[in-house]
DNA sequence: TGTAATTACGGGATACGTAAAGATG
DNA sequence: CATCTTTACGTATCCCGTAATTACA
């Protein structure tokens, strides 16, 4: 029969990226670390880490099983949660995903009120652009703008997202509002990094536009700024540049023409048969926050 | 921490029934069993088994926490076979629920060429018209008819169902065959205890009929053998009397009408992250078996 | 050469079984 | 009153820490 410790043993190891790490943080001697490591592998006859004296790495093995394990832990404190009657309140950490621009500007504005609901749950929100492994990285949560293709996670639609051509009225003071495609071509573009073909939905149908750029960059905030400070027009989501139109310090061009992507703010959780309070908790608060139509949007 | 034998021990003695027993299927002391739950217990801060010395039963708490250290161990399972790399080798239990009349019919005489192909699985396949808690049962499967409610569980479909009005050849000799719908109400018609109103869709649409019946049971099989020895009309699924209709045993009546429930037979399983190969595999094999026209319908 | 993983060994906590007591149908 | 759960107690096992050993950067 496993150990319990050693699943949890193990965990913290990866965690920690060393057994002597992670048996500092345990507060057990590296000694049994590396004893129940041994006993997990020699009972699974497996060898989950790689490892010199210098640093470990997991096997393709043992990544599967961390993956495993993770989900299992969790599985086991829900129900402990449950069983306890900890299920209703709502405490411990909710670990949640988000890309770095959405997550500044329309999850951390907004996260006191749910924290003041909430007063025993710790948020741990991590911002990232890059791929983020769910699972492996033990996310209860991650705010994803792209489609989804992990089919062993669960997406929940939280929003619809609209990108608009836009340019800031100094810009076209200087170089002229374009009022139809063809007029675009004379025009300065900053297409983002990801987005270099601009796929348009327009009163006659598709277009594809292929932006020369005049500024290469990966972060969409540097677009974003080059936009307000009149560098010329940019595709940007609306929760990206909802504030600036608004203001008036950025102006919609082209307004009968809006990106075709056909994608969505969603929610992407591991598929769980039972869902922690604070993970649905949260994702209930975000969707009922942003609505059908978001307040970037009014 | 949890200790995961406590939990293994909690699964066991609510499947004994009894502490004892369950002691003596593990090959302990009462006293050991009896310690550990006391332990869970006072670890969860909740009472999970209200007790006499006669009997045991499981509190709300400990219902809930039964149905959730399941999963936990299924998926504890899981992992260990996958980093065993026994994932790929199908073998253990798989244990099924089915509805009686299907599971005799249309399951148990095609299981040969799966269990042939797996000979390491243990099929546990129990059939059962009554309503089954998949995820308290331990069942890894249900397949069923209706269509699903349960949230927490994911279904895929099987196969269409398809419910036409019979008979047999010798009640249509005596009672002459039914050409309108107007004519069936001069008939005997036989409905199931389930389906006491007859939805079907026709070539002007869908209509009701509630038939007054001529015989009570709570046994489809015995609608089934009353149409066939000829006692009156009724409304049957192709897979129940598909191979009567072949064989001349039964004729199809008023064959434009057909019955409108949106039904399908759908294999129903909690949803998990990590679907053991051997459920996959079984529903793969059920999912080809009968194909989007059965071959009861050939 | 310093840090990390592993191995060996002794002490202590923990888990088991036996046996007896208490409770219930 | 028979059977099941619970408690008490002695024993054996397992687990942890210390310290020495090996290996890698």
């Amino acid at each position: 029969m496993t150990n319990l410790g050693d699943l949890e043993v193990f965990v913290r190891v990866i965690a920690a990226g060393s057994m002597s790490t992670a048996a500092r943080d345990l507060g057990l001697s590296p000694a049994v670390v590396s004893k129940r490591i041994k006993r997990l592998e020699d009972k699974l006859g497996t060898r989950l880490l790689q490892r010199t004296t210098r640093q470990i790495s997991l096997t393709e093995a043992g990544q599967g099983f961390h993956e495993r394990v993770l989900t299992v832990l969790a599985g086991l404190e829900e129900a402990e949660a449950f069983a306890s009657g900890r299920s209703s309140e709502v405490n411990g950490v909710l670990k949640i995903s988000a890309p770095t621009s959405f997550g500044r500007m329309h999850i951390a504005p907004n996260l006191k009120p749910f924290m003041d609901r909430h007063p025993d749950l710790t948020l741990n929100l991590i911002l990232s652009d890059e791929f983020t492994d769910i699972v492996g990285g033990g996310f209860d949560l991650a705010i994803r703008i792209a489609e989804l293709n992990d089919s062993s996670l669960v997406a929940r639609r939280l929003a619809p997202v609209r990108r608009v051509l836009c340019a800031s009225p100094e810009y076209l003071a200087q170089h002229g509002t374009p009022e139809t495609l063809e007029d675009l071509k004379r025009h300065r573009c900053l297409p983002a990094h990801n987005m270099d073909s601009w796929r348009l939905e327009g009163p006659n149908g598709p277009v594809v536009l292929r932006p020369e750029g005049m500024l290469i960059t990966n972060s969409s905030d540097v677009i974003r700024e080059a936009v307000i400070a009149g560098l010329g027009i940019a595709l940007r989501s609306t929760w990206d540049i909802g504030t600036e139109l608004k203001s008036g310090r950025l102006v919609q061009v082209l307004p009968q023409y809006e990106s075709s992507r056909n994608v969505a703010l969603s929610a992407v959780y591991p598929s769980r048969q039972f869902l922690p309070a604070k993970v649905r908790l949260f994702i209930d608060y975000l969707a009922e926050l942003y609505g059908p139509v978001p307040y970037w949007e009014r």
